[in-house]
DNA sequence: CGAGTGACCGCAA
DNA sequence: ATTGCGGCCACTC
């Protein structure tokens, strides 16, 4: 049960809903949860919440993957080019053209 | 219950 | 353009 929390189950419900080949930024997913300023908590929640969720599809405003993700930036990087997603930079930087792959939900539920 | 931390964001120098 | 700092909210120990 997770209604310890409903902000984690919230941005877990959003990331749940981004579709394979886009991305969505830790400011959206926060601002659609109801805290534009909460950008950190979605990170702190994908750190301890359900592995399962598509985290790699979350990115920060810079279009640039996670730091903790399961596995590394690699793992992250394989599975966003599996979905369709062109990873650029290198490995020690990687990201994404948010621009071409930044993702609403509001916009198409 | 209290304190610390964080997968961030924005602004300033 | 790049680098450094603070702030903000929620979660964990």
């Amino acid at each position: 049960m997770i209604e310890s929390s409903q902000f984690a189950e919230r941005v877990q419900a959003i990331v749940v809903q981004i579709p394979a080949g886009r991305v969505m930024t830790y400011g959206q997913i926060a601002a659609i949860c109801g805290n534009a300023r909460a950008a950190r908590i979605v990170g702190g929640i994908a750190h301890f919440s359900n592995p399962n969720l598509p985290w790699q599809r979350v990115v920060n405003k810079q279009g640039g993957l996670a730091a903790g993700y399961y596995g590394g930036r690699s793992g992250q990087k394989r599975d966003l080019e599996v979905e369709g997603v062109k990873v650029l930079g290198n490995k020690d930087n990687y990201y994404v053209s948010i621009k071409k792959y930044l993702w609403s939900p509001i916009h198409e539920v």
